[in-house]
DNA sequence: CTGCCCCGGTCTTGTATAAGACACAAGACC
DNA sequence: GGTCTTGTGTCTTATACAAGACCGGGGCAG
């Protein structure tokens, strides 16, 4: 990632409300100033604005709507499922899971863990253990990591079915954004899960608006009635 | 996937480069005509040309270098590795697969295959059984099927180890250039293989630059020294 | 004279700006 | 409940200059 100021203009620019965007200048769900006026104010013009904020769209950091305005794009239980949660039916159909949390605890950073988020030594991380039920049954067993440097207080109500995603959760009370994850998957047989069966182990690190890391998560996956479905382009 | 006069033109712009080069008017490797020529001859400005050429290096589909002109992406073993096949090690360091095909045959579609590929009942399929080894061991089995309309006279040497990558066969002898798959993984348990342990199963359909399947192919997968990888954002 | 390098010219794509016509949405007004 | 106005993003074109790559000629060293 370069910013020097031999990067183009609208590159620096989109590096610029990109950073604007991650600092709360403009939350999710809140609209951007006018092109005219952002334009304005960065000192370019509007054409050269279209190209950053084109960028930012592609990434899905923003959304525009012509006649209306620029919006920052707020995390839906949508987007976060069927973009980041690739399981699906064996027929292709679509797959809404609830969740059920276990156990919150914070504690050390354990090693994988400290080098996944890229945390100090003796650092925290709060750790949830959830199950997600598909069509009412348990399918997915996760356990979860999040710096608590990143992440103060944070708390979620145990033993309860939830339906709404984590990510939207991160984004409406901690202020982060996970707009990238990347994943490791191996097949196991893992006796103490699902009774015996072959299970689909999941690593995830997901990243945040600036490409920080700001979760680990390791899935338990069952996958007699479920796939893990992915395109690559 | 519009194809209305409505659609702005430069999408039109890029579904008409698209299709052109599909049909081989430029063949991979090869250069287009300059901006300026291709601008005159769809009859539409040179910025708009370019925003349509953005589109079509975006998918990698062409390639622009700056003094020297636009060609047609060509197949390489690094681009058909290093995007579509997502198995690395375990410290998440690439690997360079070799591979052997045990046998070759053409007959009649399979459900799941004519399904897949949409193929007419009936229609026939080369069908190619191999193994793909990771320093020197035996790690993923391949069943792939191509249909025999679109592969004619496909052929490859039986029993020897082959460094290169199916694709860039497909494209180089075939003129079939593959954009886009589609994958389905599961963990299965198959005493056949790899001596019983759990096998990461993978479906794999294949979309060419029209978007038309031309391939399916299932692996299976020796998770114990592999990871298969991916990023989503 | 031969071989080499450098320099300038020219062609290519890349960056940046500006302007006008257009499409869409919301609110004001009648 | 329509209709007008205003504010917004969208599409398309045009222009200028920057930067990368190639080529050929001129000049210089040997």
């Amino acid at each position: 990632m370069k910013l020097l100021a031999r990067a183009p203009l609208y590159e620096r620019a989109e590096q610029e409300l990109r950073a604007r965007i991650a600092a709360g200048e403009w939350k999710p769900g809140e609209a951007l100033p006018t092109e005219a006026a952002l334009a304005t104010q960065l000192g370019i013009s509007q054409g050269t604005l279209r190209r950053a904020l084109g960028a930012l769209e592609a990434q899905r950091l923003i959304e525009r709507r012509q006649g209306i305005g620029t919006y920052v794009t707020e995390a839906t239980s949508e987007r976060a499922l069927f973009h980041f949660f690739r399981a699906e039916a064996l027929d292709g159909g679509r797959i809404t899971p609830t969740s059920r949390l276990h156990q919150l605890e914070t504690k050390p950073a354990r090693p994988d863990e400290a080098r996944a988020l890229r945390l100090a030594r003796r650092a925290r991380v709060h750790r949830l253990y959830r199950q997600r039920f598909v069509a009412g049954v348990a399918a997915i067993a996760e356990e979860i990591a999040l710096p608590e440097a990143l992440f103060p207080g944070f708390s979620l109500p145990l033993g309860v079915e939830l339906s709404d995603e984590l990510y939207v959760h991160y984004q409406r009370h901690h202020g982060i954004t996970v707009m990238r994850v990347e994943e490791k998957l191996a097949a196991i047989a893992d006796p103490g899960l699902f009774g015996g069966a072959p299970v689909l182990h999941i690593t995830r690190i997901a990243f945040d608006v600036m490409d920080r890391p700001v979760e680990q998560r390791l899935s338990w996956m069952e996958t007699s009635d479920l796939r893990y479905a992915i395109d690559l382009r």
